[in-house]
DNA sequence: CACCCGGATTGAAACGTGTCAATAACCTTC
DNA sequence: GAAGGTTATTGACACGTTTCAATCCGGGTG
């Protein structure tokens, strides 16, 4: 049977609350934005009307008539990676906190997604967007920022500081530290397994990397091998795997530091399959410390990136951008910490 | 700097695009949405009049107008959860294919985050939602039926069919799936560990596996003992362990069944960290097959549920639901898969 | 008592879109 | 060439909210 019961419940709205509490709409609305304009006897009495016709909000017409509406974006370079969703979930409590709704936005690591995501935001009049850009083509930003919708750039410090905020983790330092400690268990060869170096983010922990070597003085151009895949996960790190090893035991890196925790985990088990041992054998330093790093046999020795407070940051400075006048653009930047498990050894020829 | 450069580009509405084409604004109107209905020589005088004035239609007009928005939510009950992104995935996908654009909303296990997002849904006069019920009260459900948004009910199998359309995977099967499997390796003592049985998944999960034992002509209440966590995630398995071991080499089980994979994985840890090795002296079942499962190791034996199959579907049921007037309430059911991996073995006292 | 002041409330005018009955233009057919 | 039919376009109104100038009321001051 297709009984389509839809509205059962006639829908009610501002008006018809006024009607029954005996005052105009005017003061409805007041009641529900700035109820301190209001005397409090019909306060209660707009309020009890309110629950008992049990008016629901229409934020189509808010947001039609301010022009504006109260959701945020938060543009998303990959929502089946772990680390994305730890910042969503900081974006989120912060947002709540402002009484801003979060919609969440995928852009599949594809720039024709965040392109129409971006469309979409316009579209919403979206307040403002928390976004990760798929690569340095920063064209649609641009124009959603000319449609009157600003945004807070996230683990992207490159954005100029006239364009808007930026709330990133020290990607260069976070190499570094990485480089350092292999250098330090004496490691002479290291390879560098990355995403697309269309990324800021992987360039500039490549660079940390080679200053870590350089720095020991050691000559970055013969110490790194680069190999770069397409996509930064799992499976991508699993087929990179032959083409770390190749040359043989006397070329082979004696450790790989992956820009990606995904990356790592593939690379941990593509080398598990060619029956070589994590640390034994060859050391895997990944990026991020995604919960799972701490939960594989050995754990994944990582660069921890704060990725709650990155995304609570984030939506920080976008409500000061929303709301304070003399906000000046702001740019953050955090500090990113080795964390050191069993994936990573002393070298021992 | 201060300069708060909003609106450097006057906006421009359907009436400014018509005026500038020479039409009328309900032809504009009729462009955007049936555009069939307009000859061909005014709809590209009123398309080239939107690129030249860099159009982008209001979304708060169409919807205040129309009654409804043209978005859809996804009320998840934890992003973190690997599983739950995935299903993400494929709603989006499907989404996209209908021109609706998909809200993620996330209660984190908590009933008060779902009423509030539930509310949220209803003031955005959203299209309909696909959800993932928190517990088994499904009161702010239907409270949102009442309101006119439709909402196909993901992993539930038991809410009514006159309430509304459901996909699920069958949790008996599953649990009977992994109780065979056990059996088959001679274990006779299996722990289930689980989330709060408020949860109605994990309680079918649970009478699956009793039903394997009783299927095998063997006694559930001796060879089924329950350990109930209060959420489902790898701390709360790792913690779990100690009470999982509780008794000695002599009463401890043979075996872990996990209601979730994110549990087994923290059990595993647990496990290794008491010196316990998987699966020579306990095997280990998840359920989900999250991508995880084959990247650690050993691999973790699980109950693949098609997580991305599960998404599409519940989309186009609600799509269904929204487009079709001959809608009819449906039951989706797919059936899950035992993929066996190595942190399951023969039981050899 | 007249005056004024300040707080509480009102009324009407937008915001940008979709709809639909009414009109206009055009083509066919006798 | 007029009547009838089809297709394309128009105009005006309604959706639910916010805003703001205008009004109302009650009490304090001179």
């Amino acid at each position: 049977m297709s009984t389509r019961s839809r509205s059962t419940h006639r829908v009610v709205g501002i008006t018809e609350v006024a009607r029954h509490a005996g005052v105009s709409p005017g003061t409805v609305s007041n009641v529900l934005n700035r109820p301190e304009r209001v005397a409090e006897a019909t306060r209660l009495r707009v309020e009890s009307a309110i629950a008992e016709l049990d008016y629901v909000r229409n934020s189509s017409g808010s947001s039609l008539r301010s022009g504006r509406s109260a959701s945020v974006g938060l543009l998303v370079l990959d929502v089946t990676n772990p680390f994305f969703t730890e910042v969503a979930r900081g974006v989120e409590d912060e947002a709540a906190e402002s009484g801003l709704a979060v919609v969440l936005l995928n852009s599949a690591e594809a720039h024709e997604r965040q392109q129409r995501n971006v469309r979409l935001l316009a579209e919403q009049r979206a307040a403002g967007a928390v976004v990760m850009p798929v690569d340095d083509d920063l064209s649609d930003l641009l124009w959603l920022n000319r449609q009157g919708t600003s945004w807070v750039a996230l683990d992207r410090g490159d954005v100029a500081e006239d364009v808007g905020c930026s709330v990133s983790v020290d990607n260069h330092a976070g190499g570094m530290a990485a480089g350092r400690h292999l250098i330090g268990l004496g490691h002479e060869r290291v390879t560098f397994l990355t995403g697309p170096f269309a990324i800021e983010q992987v360039r500039r922990r490549h660079e940390g990397l080679r200053a870590a070597f350089e720095e020991a003085g050691m000559d970055p151009g013969t110490a790194v091998r680069v190999v770069e895949q397409p996509l930064l996960n799992p499976a991508q790190g699993e087929r990179a795997v032959d083409t770390i090893l190749a040359g043989g035991p006397r070329q082979r890196p004696q450790a790989v530091f992956c820009a990606n925790d995904q990356l790592a985990l593939g690379v941990m088990k593509g080398l598990g399959q060619r029956g070589l041992r994590v640390p034994d054998d060859m050391s895997v330093v990944g990026y991020d410390n995604v919960d799972i790093a701490d939960l594989v046999h050995p754990g994944l020795t990582t660069v921890a990136q704060p990725k709650y407070e990155l995304g609570r940051a984030a939506m920080r400075l976008l409500d000061s951008e929303l709301n304070e006048a003399d906000h000046v653009h702001e740019r953050v930047l955090f500090t990113p910490e080795l964390v050191v498990r069993g994936s990573t050894a002393v070298y021992r020829p």
